[in-house]
DNA sequence: TATGACTAATCAGTTTGTTGAGTATGATGC
DNA sequence: GCATCATACTCAACAAACTGATTAGTCATA
């Protein structure tokens, strides 16, 4: 029962329909957790069964209708609940780690060029994140805003997503270098 | 299916009893793939009966017998097919993360304290790293053995997990100090 | 001599997550 | 004026992952 945490704590901050939360998901909540749009409509309608979340419908004349929620006080203590209970250990779940397991014997040659795709990725979003930092700190400099900000849940989170994204960057490059050196001196004898 | 290639990736260098399996799964493997033995041997079960894996009982006097597992020759072109689909992004999926970004309003003290703890978690896994990696290297350094070494797939993972421990150590103490000093603040107030 | 830990595995049940298709409408672009 | 995109959401089926219990013999230890 970690998604429906998710979806609180990112719903915290406003209103939003299942749509949006969607859009939502894939910037700032994805630093954490992923989901589909399907999985998303489900869990707010459980959480709104449960009370945890409020729905309102909105009727649109240029758009079809939808339904902004916004999270209960019972919602906010099933939060309070959740922060309070010990966290499991993460662990990094990644295909890409599997196939550079087995890089040195098997499909070297397109493991290198996963690994330089993933680094484009991982490019494109620590320039994203940057963008989204620098948004969400707004003028201040970085130091005064989170001892003083007002809300730096996000930006925090927003943080270790960036240090991911950079480790990530530095080591697909690092890792494909040497997996082409090793190809090239294997030619060589 | 993915689990399906973790396990072939992690039985490619020898023979191993799903029990083995299990506790190989929690350092090596671990890094990018985390399973529980129940998953393990149910995935065995699928391989052995698709060809993939080849397992033979042992029968033990001590112990309980036995099945030990390798990888046939169709595992192997399994694992060659699978190097060569395109990776999925992966992205971080970590409860504590969830709980971060809603510290600043609910339950910051219980967070700070999850923060610590799984600094001090980062810590214990590079050393196991560390000494994982010295041992796969064995006398020569790193440069050398990245270059020349002959099974240098687990080493690239293994860098992999060490950098991402290193990075949440570095993050979650940070995070941590950061929320402390925003307590002691607002508390002087 | 009971207690718990280690080896070795299996079974049942539930929750999560993924895949893929489908509905409906207005706006935008060629 | 036709195709495609964006908004907004639903349904069904399936695959993967997690939870928790259970069996059963050996070994060390208190």
């Amino acid at each position: 029962m970690a998604l429906r945490h998710a979806v609180l704590a990112a719903l915290l901050d406003g209103e939003y329909s299942g749509y949006q939360l969607a859009k939502a998901f894939d910037i700032g909540v994805a630093n954490f957790w992923h989901a589909l749009p399907q999985q998303l409509y489900a869990e707010l309608a459980k959480l709104e069964k449960e009370g945890l979340v409020s729905g309102r419908q909105v009727v649109q004349e240029t758009r079809p209708n939808k339904r902004l929620f916004r999270v209960t006080d019972a919602g906010r203590a099933e939060l309070e609940a959740f922060a309070e209970t010990a966290a499991k250990p993460s662990f990094i779940r990644d295909d890409l780690l599997v196939k550079v397991q087995v890089a040195d014997r098997v499909g070297t040659a397109s493991v290198i060029g996963q690994l330089e795709e993933r680094a484009s990725a991982a490019e494109a979003k620590i320039e994203l994140l940057g963008a989204l930092l620098r948004q969400l700190r707004g003028d201040v400099d970085e130091e005064e805003f989170l001892l003083r900000g007002a809300r730096i849940g996000p930006y925090l989170t927003c943080l270790r997503g960036l240090a991911f994204e950079q480790e990530h960057l530095t080591w697909c490059l690092r890792i494909a270098g040497i997996l082409r050196e090793r190809q090239s001196n294997h030619a060589e004898r």
